[in-house]
DNA sequence: GCCAACGTTGGC
DNA sequence: GCCAACGTTGGC
């Protein structure tokens, strides 16, 4: 079981639009960088659990928490010459750019801000604060259990999520 | 809106 | 393969 933050921007595509989609889920459409892409492809699992980090906004936070439910899947949005994520170096034989899709599982009591995260002292290794521009992370299960204690989560709740 | 950090592009 | 120019991200 592995552990990830992905960023979003809620003026976008907040955590309530993904709790609000069919079956509340989405294919996780526009990473246009490798060192993400990578992640997506060779790493993120189904089944690993993923927090959902509104980024670019007035406060930014972790919104929810989400579920990998399929890998693999080629971006929908590089082939469409509409889409703002268009690539049109992409070849539709071998698609450049590979992600997952994702299910709401529940929202956060109470959104952690990053203000928050910065001032508390076990999360400071968090790719977060350190690597702030890339949309997928990975976080420890040090850091994912410290996460939803500090968002209100009972003990219970927070180990279903091991 | 500013700008620092940093990823990408392309000429050489 | 280097590196300058340029573009993007994202907090503030």
């Amino acid at each position: 079981m592995k552990y990830w933050l992905l960023k979003s921007e809620p003026d976008v595509f907040s955590y309530s639009h993904l709790s609000a989609a069919p079956e509340r889920r989405t294919v996780w459409d526009g990473v246009r960088n490798y060192q993400a892409r990578n992640l997506l492809r060779d790493a993120v699992s189904v089944n690993d659990y993923a927090f959902f980090y509104h980024s670019s906004c007035k406060e930014p936070a972790i919104a929810g928490i989400c579920r990998i439910v399929r890998t693999g899947l080629a971006d929908p949005s590089q082939f469409n010459a509409q889409s703002p994520y268009f690539d049109p170096k992409s070849d539709p034989a071998n698609p450049r750019w590979i992600t997952v899709e994702v299910e709401a599982v529940q929202a956060l009591p109470r959104p952690l801000t990053l203000k928050e995260m910065r001032q508390d002292s076990a999360l400071q290794e968090m790719a977060l604060l350190n690597r702030a521009r890339l949309s997928v992370q990975p976080v420890s299960n040090t850091e994912w259990r410290h996460i939803l204690q500090q968002a209100g989560l009972s003990a219970a709740n927070i180990s279903r999520f091991n």
